[in-house]
DNA sequence: TATTCTTGATTGAACGGTCATTCAATTTGA
DNA sequence: TCAAATTGAATGACCGTTCAATCAAGAATA
Protein backbone atom coordinates (compact mmCIF):
# COMPACT_ATOMS: atom_id res chain seq x y z
CA UNK A 1 0.00 0.00 0.00
CA UNK A 2 1.65 3.37 -1.30
CA UNK A 3 1.81 6.61 1.31
CA UNK A 4 -1.21 8.03 0.74
CA UNK A 5 -1.82 12.28 2.21
CA UNK A 6 1.33 13.61 1.18
CA UNK A 7 0.68 14.23 -2.86
CA UNK A 8 -3.03 15.09 -1.89
CA UNK A 9 -2.03 17.67 0.71
CA UNK A 10 1.00 19.00 -1.22
CA UNK A 11 -2.12 19.48 -4.35
CA UNK A 12 -4.01 21.27 -1.57
CA UNK A 13 -1.61 23.52 -0.53
CA UNK A 14 0.13 24.37 -3.65
CA UNK A 15 -3.87 25.08 -5.09
CA UNK A 16 -4.34 27.22 -2.27
CA UNK A 17 -1.16 29.47 -3.19
CA UNK A 18 -1.87 29.43 -6.74
CA UNK A 19 -6.13 29.89 -6.02
CA UNK A 20 -5.21 32.65 -4.28
CA UNK A 21 -2.46 34.28 -6.16
CA UNK A 22 -4.26 34.18 -9.72
CA UNK A 23 -7.64 33.38 -9.15
CA UNK A 24 -10.08 30.61 -9.83
CA UNK A 25 -10.00 30.81 -13.31
CA UNK A 26 -6.41 31.42 -14.49
CA UNK A 27 -5.13 28.75 -12.08
CA UNK A 28 -4.71 26.07 -14.48
CA UNK A 29 -4.79 22.42 -12.83
CA UNK A 30 -2.08 22.35 -15.04
CA UNK A 31 0.30 24.79 -12.85
CA UNK A 32 -1.29 23.24 -9.75
CA UNK A 33 0.63 19.99 -10.51
CA UNK A 34 3.36 21.58 -11.74
CA UNK A 35 4.12 23.30 -8.30
CA UNK A 36 2.99 20.60 -6.44
CA UNK A 37 5.58 18.51 -8.09
CA UNK A 38 3.42 15.73 -9.41
CA UNK A 39 1.76 15.08 -13.04
CA UNK A 40 -0.67 16.42 -14.25
CA UNK A 41 -3.27 13.27 -14.09
CA UNK A 42 -2.76 12.27 -10.68
CA UNK A 43 -5.15 15.35 -9.33
CA UNK A 44 -7.98 13.15 -10.91
CA UNK A 45 -7.03 10.42 -8.31
CA UNK A 46 -7.70 12.41 -5.30
CA UNK A 47 -10.74 14.69 -6.61
CA UNK A 48 -13.03 14.65 -9.37
CA UNK A 49 -12.53 17.59 -11.02
CA UNK A 50 -11.17 21.18 -10.75
CA UNK A 51 -14.36 22.02 -8.64
CA UNK A 52 -14.31 19.09 -6.30
CA UNK A 53 -10.90 20.04 -5.24
CA UNK A 54 -11.72 24.15 -4.92
CA UNK A 55 -14.66 22.62 -2.58
CA UNK A 56 -12.58 20.16 -0.63
CA UNK A 57 -10.72 23.15 -0.26
CA UNK A 58 -13.16 25.50 0.96
CA UNK A 59 -14.62 23.16 3.48
CA UNK A 60 -11.67 22.58 5.02
CA UNK A 61 -10.46 26.07 5.53
CA UNK A 62 -14.46 27.03 6.75
CA UNK A 63 -13.66 23.67 9.01
CA UNK A 64 -10.92 25.24 10.23
CA UNK A 65 -12.18 28.59 10.75
CA UNK A 66 -15.29 27.91 12.68
CA UNK A 67 -13.01 25.81 15.50
CA UNK A 68 -10.95 28.78 15.97
CA UNK A 69 -14.28 30.90 15.93
CA UNK A 70 -15.33 29.77 19.20
CA UNK A 71 -12.43 29.37 21.26
CA UNK A 72 -12.07 30.89 24.39
CA UNK A 73 -15.35 29.40 25.66
CA UNK A 74 -16.86 32.43 24.82
CA UNK A 75 -20.33 30.84 25.94
CA UNK A 76 -18.85 31.34 29.30
CA UNK A 77 -18.88 35.10 29.16
CA UNK A 78 -21.50 37.65 29.99
CA UNK A 79 -23.23 39.56 27.61
CA UNK A 80 -21.20 41.70 25.45
CA UNK A 81 -18.18 40.20 26.10
CA UNK A 82 -18.64 37.24 24.36
CA UNK A 83 -19.50 38.68 21.26
CA UNK A 84 -15.86 40.61 21.73
CA UNK A 85 -14.29 37.26 22.26
CA UNK A 86 -15.62 36.01 19.19
CA UNK A 87 -14.95 39.07 17.05
CA UNK A 88 -11.23 38.74 18.09
CA UNK A 89 -11.19 35.38 17.03
CA UNK A 90 -12.25 35.89 13.59
CA UNK A 91 -10.24 38.96 13.06
CA UNK A 92 -6.80 37.08 14.55
CA UNK A 93 -7.77 34.08 12.24
CA UNK A 94 -8.33 36.44 9.48
CA UNK A 95 -4.69 38.25 10.14
CA UNK A 96 -3.01 35.32 10.78
CA UNK A 97 -4.43 33.00 7.58
CA UNK A 98 -3.95 35.80 5.38
CA UNK A 99 -4.12 33.12 1.92
CA UNK A 100 -7.31 31.37 3.36
CA UNK A 101 -9.26 34.07 4.72
CA UNK A 102 -8.69 35.49 0.36
CA UNK A 103 -9.59 32.25 -0.68
CA UNK A 104 -12.89 32.67 1.14
CA UNK A 105 -13.63 35.55 0.10
CA UNK A 106 -13.20 34.28 -3.35
CA UNK A 107 -15.20 31.26 -2.77
CA UNK A 108 -17.24 33.03 -0.92
CA UNK A 109 -18.03 35.31 -3.88
CA UNK A 110 -18.35 32.82 -6.56
CA UNK A 111 -21.05 30.52 -8.45
CA UNK A 112 -19.52 27.62 -6.02
CA UNK A 113 -21.07 29.57 -2.79
CA UNK A 114 -24.28 28.32 -3.49
CA UNK A 115 -22.91 25.05 -3.19
CA UNK A 116 -22.10 24.34 -0.17
CA UNK A 117 -22.18 27.43 2.12
CA UNK A 118 -25.23 26.02 3.83
CA UNK A 119 -23.18 23.52 4.80
CA UNK A 120 -21.84 25.86 7.91
CA UNK A 121 -25.50 27.43 8.55
CA UNK A 122 -26.08 25.21 11.36
CA UNK A 123 -22.77 26.03 13.11
CA UNK A 124 -24.28 29.56 13.67
CA UNK A 125 -27.17 28.10 15.72
CA UNK A 126 -25.95 28.91 19.13
CA UNK A 127 -24.94 31.83 18.53
CA UNK A 128 -28.21 33.13 17.19
CA UNK A 129 -29.35 31.87 19.91
CA UNK A 130 -27.61 33.58 22.24
CA UNK A 131 -28.12 36.72 20.17
CA UNK A 132 -31.53 36.78 20.50
CA UNK A 133 -31.40 36.27 24.50
CA UNK A 134 -29.02 39.84 24.36
CA UNK A 135 -32.23 41.60 22.32
CA UNK A 136 -34.79 40.38 24.48
CA UNK A 137 -32.07 41.53 28.27
CA UNK A 138 -32.13 44.86 26.02
CA UNK A 139 -28.37 44.31 25.36
CA UNK A 140 -28.47 44.59 21.84
CA UNK A 141 -30.01 46.31 19.23
CA UNK A 142 -33.27 44.51 17.90
CA UNK A 143 -31.94 44.05 14.20
CA UNK A 144 -32.24 41.49 11.72
CA UNK A 145 -29.37 38.79 12.24
CA UNK A 146 -27.60 39.88 8.78
CA UNK A 147 -27.62 43.17 9.29
CA UNK A 148 -25.63 42.80 12.76
CA UNK A 149 -22.97 40.69 11.41
CA UNK A 150 -22.08 43.88 8.68
CA UNK A 151 -22.05 46.16 11.46
CA UNK A 152 -19.94 43.67 13.58
CA UNK A 153 -17.83 40.47 11.72
CA UNK A 154 -18.56 42.32 8.40
CA UNK A 155 -16.02 44.97 10.27
CA UNK A 156 -13.62 43.10 11.31
CA UNK A 157 -13.34 41.17 7.78
CA UNK A 158 -13.11 44.56 6.33
CA UNK A 159 -10.42 45.32 8.69
CA UNK A 160 -8.35 42.31 8.68
CA UNK A 161 -8.41 42.29 4.68
CA UNK A 162 -6.62 46.04 4.89
CA UNK A 163 -3.95 44.86 7.28
CA UNK A 164 -3.19 41.81 4.67
CA UNK A 165 -3.23 43.89 2.35
CA UNK A 166 -1.08 46.34 3.95
CA UNK A 167 -3.05 49.53 3.75
CA UNK A 168 -3.53 50.32 7.18
CA UNK A 169 -1.32 48.99 9.88
CA UNK A 170 -3.34 47.50 12.52
CA UNK A 171 -1.96 47.65 16.22
CA UNK A 172 -3.70 46.03 19.52
CA UNK A 173 -4.74 50.28 20.37
CA UNK A 174 -6.36 50.11 17.00
CA UNK A 175 -8.06 47.13 17.01
CA UNK A 176 -9.44 48.44 20.54
CA UNK A 177 -10.72 51.13 19.45
CA UNK A 178 -12.87 49.27 16.77
CA UNK A 179 -13.88 46.40 18.81
CA UNK A 180 -15.20 49.41 20.98
CA UNK A 181 -16.48 51.28 18.42
CA UNK A 182 -18.43 47.56 16.98
CA UNK A 183 -19.92 47.62 20.51
CA UNK A 184 -21.22 50.70 20.63
CA UNK A 185 -22.97 50.44 17.44
CA UNK A 186 -25.38 47.61 18.49
CA UNK A 187 -26.16 48.64 21.94
CA UNK A 188 -29.03 50.73 22.54
CA UNK A 189 -28.29 54.42 23.98
CA UNK B 1 -21.05 58.75 -41.68
CA UNK B 2 -23.34 55.96 -40.00
CA UNK B 3 -24.98 56.34 -36.74
CA UNK B 4 -22.39 55.70 -33.80
CA UNK B 5 -23.37 55.29 -29.96
CA UNK B 6 -26.26 52.80 -30.29
CA UNK B 7 -24.33 49.55 -31.05
CA UNK B 8 -21.88 50.84 -28.61
CA UNK B 9 -24.11 51.11 -25.77
CA UNK B 10 -26.23 48.22 -26.91
CA UNK B 11 -22.66 46.14 -26.27
CA UNK B 12 -21.95 47.53 -23.31
CA UNK B 13 -25.37 47.36 -21.89
CA UNK B 14 -25.77 43.78 -22.46
CA UNK B 15 -22.08 43.33 -21.64
CA UNK B 16 -23.24 44.57 -17.83
CA UNK B 17 -25.74 41.75 -17.56
CA UNK B 18 -24.21 39.04 -18.71
CA UNK B 19 -21.21 39.98 -17.02
CA UNK B 20 -23.14 40.13 -13.58
CA UNK B 21 -24.87 37.40 -14.15
CA UNK B 22 -22.29 34.95 -15.54
CA UNK B 23 -18.96 36.24 -13.60
CA UNK B 24 -16.22 38.02 -15.99
CA UNK B 25 -14.84 34.42 -17.23
CA UNK B 26 -17.93 32.61 -18.05
CA UNK B 27 -18.93 35.29 -19.89
CA UNK B 28 -17.28 34.69 -23.98
CA UNK B 29 -17.30 37.67 -26.13
CA UNK B 30 -19.50 35.46 -28.44
CA UNK B 31 -22.51 35.71 -25.73
CA UNK B 32 -22.19 39.27 -25.54
CA UNK B 33 -22.36 40.28 -29.16
CA UNK B 34 -25.43 37.71 -30.01
CA UNK B 35 -27.15 39.34 -26.86
CA UNK B 36 -26.46 42.83 -28.27
CA UNK B 37 -27.75 41.60 -31.72
CA UNK B 38 -24.20 42.59 -33.05
CA UNK B 39 -21.92 40.51 -34.69
CA UNK B 40 -18.79 39.05 -32.71
CA UNK B 41 -16.52 41.13 -34.84
CA UNK B 42 -17.72 44.50 -34.21
CA UNK B 43 -16.83 44.22 -30.49
CA UNK B 44 -12.97 44.69 -31.68
CA UNK B 45 -14.43 47.58 -33.74
CA UNK B 46 -15.26 49.52 -30.64
CA UNK B 47 -12.82 48.01 -27.58
CA UNK B 48 -9.57 46.86 -27.92
CA UNK B 49 -10.27 43.32 -26.29
CA UNK B 50 -12.18 42.08 -23.55
CA UNK B 51 -10.08 43.39 -21.10
CA UNK B 52 -10.82 46.87 -22.20
CA UNK B 53 -14.47 46.75 -22.60
CA UNK B 54 -14.57 45.08 -18.75
CA UNK B 55 -12.39 48.53 -18.07
CA UNK B 56 -14.45 51.10 -19.87
CA UNK B 57 -17.66 49.66 -18.11
CA UNK B 58 -16.05 50.36 -15.04
CA UNK B 59 -14.55 53.76 -15.77
CA UNK B 60 -18.46 54.62 -16.83
CA UNK B 61 -20.19 52.96 -13.53
CA UNK B 62 -17.65 54.36 -10.81
CA UNK B 63 -18.01 57.44 -12.39
CA UNK B 64 -21.42 57.68 -12.09
CA UNK B 65 -21.35 56.61 -8.39
CA UNK B 66 -19.02 59.22 -8.05
CA UNK B 67 -21.58 61.29 -8.98
CA UNK B 68 -24.60 60.51 -7.01
CA UNK B 69 -22.38 60.14 -4.04
CA UNK B 70 -21.77 63.85 -3.50
CA UNK B 71 -25.58 64.70 -4.35
CA UNK B 72 -27.66 66.65 -2.19
CA UNK B 73 -24.66 69.16 -1.27
CA UNK B 74 -23.12 67.40 1.50
CA UNK B 75 -20.53 69.87 1.95
CA UNK B 76 -23.29 72.27 2.70
CA UNK B 77 -24.64 70.44 6.36
CA UNK B 78 -22.94 70.02 9.49
CA UNK B 79 -20.68 67.85 10.68
CA UNK B 80 -22.09 64.54 11.16
CA UNK B 81 -24.94 65.37 8.81
CA UNK B 82 -22.54 65.40 6.16
CA UNK B 83 -21.63 61.77 6.60
CA UNK B 84 -25.11 60.56 6.96
CA UNK B 85 -25.98 62.29 3.85
CA UNK B 86 -23.46 60.45 1.99
CA UNK B 87 -23.79 57.64 3.82
CA UNK B 88 -27.40 57.42 2.34
CA UNK B 89 -26.07 58.40 -1.26
CA UNK B 90 -24.23 55.77 -1.46
CA UNK B 91 -26.59 53.00 0.24
CA UNK B 92 -28.98 54.15 -2.63
CA UNK B 93 -26.99 53.88 -5.50
CA UNK B 94 -26.19 50.88 -4.14
CA UNK B 95 -29.87 49.43 -4.29
CA UNK B 96 -31.10 51.22 -7.02
CA UNK B 97 -28.23 50.20 -9.27
CA UNK B 98 -27.98 46.40 -8.21
CA UNK B 99 -26.30 45.00 -11.90
CA UNK B 100 -24.04 48.20 -11.29
CA UNK B 101 -23.22 47.67 -7.74
CA UNK B 102 -22.42 43.76 -8.10
CA UNK B 103 -20.01 44.47 -11.26
CA UNK B 104 -18.16 47.23 -9.17
CA UNK B 105 -17.43 44.58 -6.48
CA UNK B 106 -16.75 42.04 -9.05
CA UNK B 107 -14.61 44.11 -10.66
CA UNK B 108 -12.75 45.75 -7.71
CA UNK B 109 -11.92 41.89 -6.07
CA UNK B 110 -10.28 40.68 -9.12
CA UNK B 111 -6.84 41.43 -10.98
CA UNK B 112 -8.03 43.94 -13.10
CA UNK B 113 -8.72 45.99 -10.09
CA UNK B 114 -4.89 47.02 -9.73
CA UNK B 115 -4.99 48.48 -13.14
CA UNK B 116 -7.34 51.88 -12.68
CA UNK B 117 -8.64 51.81 -9.22
CA UNK B 118 -6.62 54.48 -8.27
CA UNK B 119 -7.68 56.81 -10.80
CA UNK B 120 -10.84 57.72 -8.79
CA UNK B 121 -8.70 58.36 -5.69
CA UNK B 122 -8.27 62.17 -6.02
CA UNK B 123 -12.15 62.32 -5.98
CA UNK B 124 -12.17 61.02 -2.41
CA UNK B 125 -9.60 64.15 -1.37
CA UNK B 126 -12.70 66.92 -0.27
CA UNK B 127 -14.21 63.93 2.16
CA UNK B 128 -10.55 63.22 3.36
CA UNK B 129 -9.77 67.02 4.17
CA UNK B 130 -13.78 67.33 5.67
CA UNK B 131 -12.57 64.22 7.84
CA UNK B 132 -9.54 65.69 9.64
CA UNK B 133 -11.62 68.96 10.71
CA UNK B 134 -14.14 66.74 12.09
CA UNK B 135 -11.25 64.86 13.50
CA UNK B 136 -10.02 68.08 15.05
CA UNK B 137 -12.83 69.29 16.40
CA UNK B 138 -13.81 65.62 18.14
CA UNK B 139 -16.95 65.44 16.18
CA UNK B 140 -15.37 62.08 15.03
CA UNK B 141 -13.01 59.52 16.54
CA UNK B 142 -9.33 59.64 15.55
CA UNK B 143 -9.04 56.74 13.31
CA UNK B 144 -7.43 55.82 10.32
CA UNK B 145 -9.32 56.86 7.13
CA UNK B 146 -9.47 53.15 5.94
CA UNK B 147 -11.09 51.56 9.30
CA UNK B 148 -13.27 54.72 9.08
CA UNK B 149 -14.45 53.47 5.82
CA UNK B 150 -14.86 50.20 6.84
CA UNK B 151 -17.14 51.52 10.15
CA UNK B 152 -19.50 53.20 7.59
CA UNK B 153 -19.51 52.93 4.35
CA UNK B 154 -18.41 48.87 4.16
CA UNK B 155 -21.42 48.36 6.06
CA UNK B 156 -23.70 50.39 3.43
CA UNK B 157 -22.00 48.22 0.82
CA UNK B 158 -22.87 44.87 2.53
CA UNK B 159 -25.94 46.11 3.60
CA UNK B 160 -27.08 46.74 -0.16
CA UNK B 161 -25.67 43.76 -1.41
CA UNK B 162 -27.78 41.62 1.50
CA UNK B 163 -31.19 43.85 0.12
CA UNK B 164 -30.24 43.02 -3.51
CA UNK B 165 -29.84 39.55 -2.71
CA UNK B 166 -33.33 39.52 -0.67
CA UNK B 167 -31.66 38.30 2.08
CA UNK B 168 -32.89 41.12 4.18
CA UNK B 169 -36.15 43.26 4.02
CA UNK B 170 -34.47 47.10 4.31
CA UNK B 171 -37.70 49.59 5.08
CA UNK B 172 -36.89 53.60 6.24
CA UNK B 173 -37.02 52.28 9.92
CA UNK B 174 -34.29 49.50 9.72
CA UNK B 175 -32.18 52.03 7.51
CA UNK B 176 -32.52 54.87 10.01
CA UNK B 177 -31.67 52.44 13.08
CA UNK B 178 -28.84 51.19 10.64
CA UNK B 179 -27.07 55.03 9.93
CA UNK B 180 -27.87 56.19 13.97
CA UNK B 181 -25.57 52.78 14.40
CA UNK B 182 -22.98 53.48 11.97
CA UNK B 183 -23.15 57.20 13.88
CA UNK B 184 -22.68 56.16 16.98
CA UNK B 185 -20.13 53.71 15.97
CA UNK B 186 -17.46 56.59 14.64
CA UNK B 187 -18.48 58.74 17.27
CA UNK B 188 -16.50 59.84 20.83
CA UNK B 189 -18.73 58.29 23.77
C1' DT C 1 14.61 -16.37 0.10
C1' DA C 2 13.34 -15.64 -4.54
C1' DT C 3 9.49 -15.16 -7.69
C1' DT C 4 5.20 -13.89 -9.37
C1' DC C 5 0.85 -11.50 -8.39
C1' DT C 6 -2.04 -7.70 -7.49
C1' DT C 7 -3.53 -3.37 -6.79
C1' DG C 8 -3.25 1.31 -6.21
C1' DA C 9 -0.25 5.24 -7.55
C1' DT C 10 1.67 7.81 -11.17
C1' DT C 11 2.84 9.50 -15.60
C1' DG C 12 2.31 12.64 -19.56
C1' DA C 13 0.84 12.71 -24.16
C1' DA C 14 -3.38 13.34 -26.55
C1' DC C 15 -8.29 14.74 -27.09
C1' DG C 16 -11.96 17.87 -27.36
C1' DG C 17 -14.13 21.90 -26.27
C1' DT C 18 -14.16 26.75 -25.51
C1' DC C 19 -13.12 31.25 -26.53
C1' DA C 20 -10.59 35.69 -27.59
C1' DT C 21 -9.19 37.61 -31.59
C1' DT C 22 -8.40 38.33 -36.62
C1' DC C 23 -9.47 39.47 -41.25
C1' DA C 24 -11.01 39.20 -45.99
C1' DA C 25 -15.20 40.24 -47.83
C1' DT C 26 -19.48 42.81 -47.81
C1' DT C 27 -22.64 46.45 -46.67
C1' DT C 28 -23.96 51.08 -45.50
C1' DG C 29 -24.58 55.76 -46.01
C1' DA C 30 -22.98 60.33 -47.03
C1' DT D 1 -17.11 56.64 -54.76
C1' DC D 2 -15.02 56.28 -50.46
C1' DA D 3 -14.44 55.36 -45.77
C1' DA D 4 -16.34 53.60 -41.91
C1' DA D 5 -19.23 49.93 -40.18
C1' DT D 6 -20.26 45.23 -40.08
C1' DT D 7 -20.15 40.37 -40.83
C1' DG D 8 -19.04 35.60 -39.41
C1' DA D 9 -16.10 31.96 -40.52
C1' DA D 10 -11.40 30.74 -39.47
C1' DT D 11 -7.38 30.71 -36.41
C1' DG D 12 -4.74 29.53 -32.69
C1' DA D 13 -4.07 29.22 -27.93
C1' DC D 14 -5.40 27.51 -23.67
C1' DC D 15 -7.00 24.19 -20.48
C1' DG D 16 -9.88 20.53 -18.18
C1' DT D 17 -10.00 15.88 -18.50
C1' DT D 18 -8.97 11.11 -20.09
C1' DC D 19 -6.45 6.97 -20.52
C1' DA D 20 -3.24 3.48 -21.95
C1' DA D 21 0.98 2.46 -20.13
C1' DT D 22 4.28 2.13 -16.36
C1' DC D 23 5.76 1.85 -11.64
C1' DA D 24 6.06 0.54 -6.71
C1' DA D 25 5.55 -2.27 -3.05
C1' DG D 26 3.24 -5.42 -0.17
C1' DA D 27 0.98 -10.16 -0.39
C1' DA D 28 0.89 -14.63 -1.87
C1' DT D 29 3.22 -18.46 -3.58
C1' DA D 30 6.80 -21.77 -4.34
Amino acid sequence: MPKVIDKRTAILNNALDLLVENGFHNTPMSSISKEAGVSAGIIYHYFDSKEALILELYREIKTKFMALLFAGEPHKLESIEAMAQIWLNAYHFYVSHPKETLFLEQFENSPYAKMCVHEFEDKFKPILEWIEVQMNNGKILNLPFDVLNDLTFGVALALAKKQIAGTVQVDDALLNQVVKAVQRSIQPE
